[in-house]
DNA sequence: TTGAAAGCGCTACCAG
DNA sequence: CTGGTAGCGCTTTCAA
């Protein structure tokens, strides 16, 4: 094998100095046709592939990748459906420029800024990030476009995002309208702690994960205006996971009176509760009445089938992907642009009045 | 903000050698704990977040991110369950060592080369990419360790996928076996070209997705030993999505005799093939059965639960991923580990005898 | 149209 | 324990 093959071996082997074969690669049109295709000739047969792209970036300072940055490890990112077509449609809103896409996870006890620096994206999309996060100040100490998503708010950076707190209502005022006043609450968590449990009011305060927070706060404030004491609502928090959500959905459950309807602040969760419904030999809706949130695929095929608020999960995704892209050719002082993509209520069969 | 903050910068600042600092960051144990402490509060102070990942990697040859390579658009990566959760796998596999991972999309018609290089992995896994791909010789000539995941074969390097010709005779035994004669079958993409249509002998001979072709052949195998003629059974190729599953099956299903069994040699075709079925009025398995491949989440859930071959898709990612990291620091002269996971037949709703 | 020279920011080696 | 020196492989003025 011998030495490494660069630009050098290239330019001596032609007998023309490095700075040509470079023009070569990067600006066809400053040499003359035949020796372009002479240098060619010979970086094939030394089997030169073209300029390190490390090399290369640390030249210019861009490699074309962008990153997305999440708090849960790696493999969440393929787990959690919502996530997963979040990422389907920023693929799809970045690919008509970059075909590279860096996943940086920063779960609990990670090195967290080691990992974002080495990703050495040229953008980096913010996915649902609590506040206050060591990944985020890392992110925004970059130097680089950033786009965030959901979470957090605040940043001074391109913003993407649902009408969380909206959503929040249209779940209480429905469950209102149907005469529902036990009403339990499983949320996913509220903080980058592991804590779980039942949500006391200081917990509640102290929420860093605004999504939740403003649904909460939604619903919160549907509930009371048709009457309802906010005191009278159990809180769950639970990871956000199907398992998880059952052994929540079970705690609120186990409450004297019952619950009539489980207010579930994400899907996943909400299919736990059901399953938690059917262990618990509980009729839903008879019995009790579920309600999820996001609208993953799974929703509509859930027995029953889940009434949920719908998030425009994929053109969120492709929302992000393109604001990242604007970003990336803007003049850097140009205010970041704020979206925020409507949600809707869905009806579905897992909600019904109290018996 | 004035110059960029580099390693100079806080050496000039405390008053000793970028050497100095450098060590700060990477060899803490080779200055006093003194020492360090003021090298690392005039960082702090100068908002100098640590050595740039970039140069760093050019000099030590090592970034920390691994790759997958696809042929796919990369927003194929998070649209397609089998993948995804491949992908849920591999992560789980390299998590100990990494939380980075680039997922690099090498569609037709893109930069390939470029695209893959400028990714900078320090491992990468190729995923069931066809033979004679850019993207596969790129990769090979990476002097990075790789690990190929179902295709190509004989590639030298480190090699994991499942026993596809096991699973082509399970299902030709089992229909076989239930009395089916005339029998069709949905392929996915046999060559990286965009054709669709019916499936000739040359077309089939011709074929460079490994994958498929050892799935027809152990099809052909089982089929032909059980005395159906492989003349009499008609191919239909298609992209591998739900939609065009459909179609494929429809062109299947004009067929006059209608054939009594479709093969579909992925859950996707096959999902599609009920669908068609559904369309035409055709009861499954009543008049016809439909067989998937791969045991997908939603191959369970489907109307009727699909009979397939399942494969452990998670269990493939997370050794595949486990063997990234192995030849990471193995020498690199040991021979490469092959790895054939087994397949298995489920037998569900969607296969019956033949009318 | 071509080439010489000057770094991009960092780390490895070796001498002090 | 510390610092000087020599590059990693490339791009980019600027001058010829």
């Amino acid at each position: 094998m011998g030495q490494r093959v660069t630009l050098q071996t290239i330019a001596d082997a032609v007998g023309v100095s490095r700075a040509t074969v470079s023009n070569a690669y990067n600006r066809p049109g400053r040499l003359s046709a035949e020796l372009r295709a002479r240098i060619l000739a010979a970086a094939a047969e030394h089997g030169y592939a073209g300029p390190d792209p490390v090399a290369r970036r640390l030249r210019t300072g861009r490699g074309g990748t962008v990153g997305v940055l999440f708090t849960e490890p790696l493999d969440y990112a393929f787990s959690d459906p919502g996530c997963v077509e979040f990422l389907a449609g920023f693929s799809a809103g970045v690919r008509p420029v970059t075909t590279n896409l860096v996943l940086i996870a920063a779960p609990p006890g990670a090195q967290v800024a080691d990992a974002i620096r080495g990703a050495a994206a040229d953008a980096v999309c913010v996915y649902s990030m609590p506040e206050h996060h060591e990944g985020v100040a890392t992110v925004l100490g970059l130097a680089v476009p950033v786009v965030v998503v959901d979470m957090p708010a605040g940043t001074g950076r391109a913003f993407v995002g649902i009408d969380d707190h909206r959503g929040g209502v249209l779940v209480g005022e429905h469950l209102a309208a149907l005469g529902h006043r036990r009403i339990g609450v499983l949320t996913s968590r509220l903080r980058a702690d592991d804590r779980v449990g039942a949500v006391g009011p200081d917990r509640l305060a102290r929420a860093s994960f605004r999504l939740f927070r403003e649904r909460i706060g939604g619903l919160r404030e549907a509930l009371t205006g048709a009457g309802i004491a906010w005191a009278d609502v159990a809180l769950q928090e639970r990871r956000n996971t199907t398992a998880e959500g059952a052994a929540g959905a079970a705690a609120l459950l186990s409450a004297q009176p019952r619950p009539t309807a489980i207010v579930a602040l994400t899907d996943q969760l909400a299919l736990g509760a059901l399953a938690a419904c059917r262990a618990a030999g509980l009729d839903v809706p008879g019995q009790v009445s579920v309600t999820g949130f996001d609208d993953i695929a799974a929703a509509r095929t859930a027995q029953p089938p889940l009434t949920t608020v719908a998030q425009p999960t994929y053109l969120k995704g492709r929302e992000a992907g393109q604001a990242l892209l604007a970003a990336l050719d803007a003049e850097p002082d140009l205010p970041p642009a704020t979206t925020v993509l409507p949600v809707e209520l869905v009806v579905r069969g897992s909600t019904a009045p109290p018996s």
